[in-house]
RNA sequence: GGCCCCGUCGUCUAGCGGCCUAGGACUCUGGCUUCUCAAGCCAGCUACGAGGGUUCGAAUCCCUUCGGGGCUACCA
């Protein structure tokens, strides 16, 4: 485990779709226990499998860790002493390795065609005996050697797991040990030379002078192979980083969250109004905790506070409506202009406003009224849509409820009353609707304003009624309870 | 199957031998407030998986068991 040097963490995902909450919160992890230590943050891209790695998907990530202000101190676009940053142009380096511990006698080749390993499996399966490499290939003569290359067989660089255990410590966990037994011989590079993620990973963080690796629970029964590869290196546990693995982070339906769930990606989140802040809060509280009972943590809270000892080890199940309430308290600390401006392209994208100045200026306006309305910033547009729509229309479920005969009237009555207002504001059409229908016809005040409500926003769920009144302006709200009325 | 990890309210958690007849938050239920919906305030429901130990004393330590999860690839 690592003394005296300063800290360096990274978080290293591989591409392969979008970041999803399980990734991000282990990004969150990495970069606070970074912050926290006062150490350094590395964005590494673990692009290895170029099958299933995209361009796409890897500019989705930088993206992401980029809108939830998890800022990185080396990686792409940033650069760093220790670049690059994308595995995918290191790869002389992971050969040059590979070679090295060939050459040592650490690793060998190996011919083992993968349907014979995949039959050879299989038989230890129906034998009953842990599956794993048999070891055939680990000392091969030169005539086996060269009646395979005669065959043209491109062979793996496998390495040779010794016997005996290896024990780690977990920040988390604590103790663990893994019998070799267990552990079989591993693929270090491809046939074409390609490098695996545990060549790259155990090379990568000795080369980038990585310090704690922080990563998903997943990963722990990689662990072995990782340090077989640091003993290879010729390295001790002081030259190598300390791991800590994170629990995992659930679906609702409590199984390991996938893609299928679809709604696991950030991007997602981000589409449906969730603040970058919000949901850097609530995956804090996953599986970490500041202590005490405070659960309303800023980015830069979440810094200080962090630390290792204070990760749970069991996995923990995300909870929407968590972040729904914790977002919607994001929102209500919102300066005005802040919210302002975050809502803006969510308007546009709905297509209830255009952008224009006015426009703006009216919604400005507006935010007041409905920020403690909402949970989302995707929901400002369907509250405020009432006063941009070029056709109004009552919606369908809310329109029997002005077409009764008690809120006829009450339409009427309102109508005439709304002449007499002199100075269009919410005070004084409040005051004039209650004087005439409350006072005047003695209807509760539910019952005469939910009529008014619907006919003039459309809705019987809207921002508070005069405040919307004078928005819309006398001419509109006045034409359109006038529609209203049969 | 084997190896490894994990187990406090429905969910996230506090708890690291006595402060626990287990605290907070979200959800849910009821109430207050109220021009709708929210927000806010008040109240309530609900948990130490089970069984053995250790100890004067266990949610906290040990063992077993049950349950959940991960890994078991020329994925990461």
């Amino acid at each position: 485990m690592p003394t005296n040097r300063p800290v360096r963490v990274r978080f290293a995902p591989s591409p392969t779709g979008d970041l999803h909450v399980g990734n991000i919160r282990t990004a969150l992890f990495d970069w606070a226990y970074a912050r926290h230590t006062g150490g350094t943050f590395i964005f590494r891209i673990e692009d290895t499998d170029t099958d299933r790695v995209t361009d796409e998907y890897i500019a989705a990530a930088l993206d992401t860790l980029r809108w939830l202000g998890l800022n990185w101190d080396e990686g792409p676009e940033v650069g760093g002493e220790y670049g690059p940053y994308l595995q995918s142009q290191r790869l002389d380096i992971y050969a040059e390795y590979a070679a090295k511990f060939l050459a040592q006698g650490d690793a060998y080749y190996c011919y083992c065609s993968a349907e014979e390993l995949e039959a050879r499996r299989e038989a230890q399966r129906a034998a009953n005996v842990a599956p794993g490499y048999d070891g055939k290939c680990r000392s091969l003569s030169a005539e086996e050697v060269s009646a395979f290359v005669a065959l043209g067989r491109k062979p793996v660089v496998r390495m040779r797991m010794p016997d005996g255990e290896t024990t780690f410590t977990d920040l988390i966990r604590g103790e663990v040990t893994f019998d070799h037994n267990f552990v079989p011989d591993f693929v270090l590079a491809r046939g074409d030379g390609s490098p695996l993620y545990t060549l790259a990973v155990a090379v990568d963080d000795v080369l980038m002078k990585v310090t704690h690796v922080l990563r998903g629970e997943d990963l722990l029964s990689s662990t072995p192979r990782q340090i077989r590869v640091y003993q290879a290196m010729g390295l001790t546990p002081e030259e190598y980083p300390a791991f800590a693995h994170l629990p995992f982070v659930m679906g609702q339906d409590n199984a390991k969250l996938s893609k299928r769930n679809g709604e696991v990606s950030i991007a997602w989140y981000r589409d449906a109004g969730y603040l970058p802040e919000a949901i850097c809060n609530y995956l804090a509280l996953l599986g970490w905790s500041p202590g005490d009972d405070r659960e309303d943590v800023s980015r830069e809270e979440i810094a200080e506070l962090f630390t290792v000892e204070r990760v749970h080890s069991s996995p923990a199940r995300f909870d929407m409506k968590k972040l729904e309430a914790i977002n919607g308290d994001k929102i209500r600390a919102l300066e005005l202009d802040d919210l302002l401006a975050r809502v803006t392209p969510f308007l546009h994208r709905d297509g209830v406003i255009e952008g224009t100045a006015a426009e703006l200026a009216v919604v400005k306006l507006t935010l007041p009224l409905i920020q403690e309305r909402i949970a989302t910033l995707a929901e400002v547009s369907a509250m405020v849509k009432f006063l941009f729509v070029k056709e109004f229309a009552i919606e369908a479920d809310s329109l029997p409820k002005v077409s009764d005969e008690q809120s006829q009237s009450v339409l009427q009555v309102a109508l005439s009353t709304l002449e007499s207002v002199a100075d269009w504001k919410h005070a004084d059409i409040e005051a004039a609707l209650r004087t005439a229908l409350i006072d005047g016809l003695a209807l509760k005040p539910r019952i005469a304003f939910g009529a008014i409500r619907i006919a003039v926003t459309g809705s019987h769920i809207s921002p508070p009624l005069f405040e919307s009144m004078e928005l819309l302006g006398r001419e509109r709200s006045m034409a359109r309870i006038a529609g209203a009325v049969k």
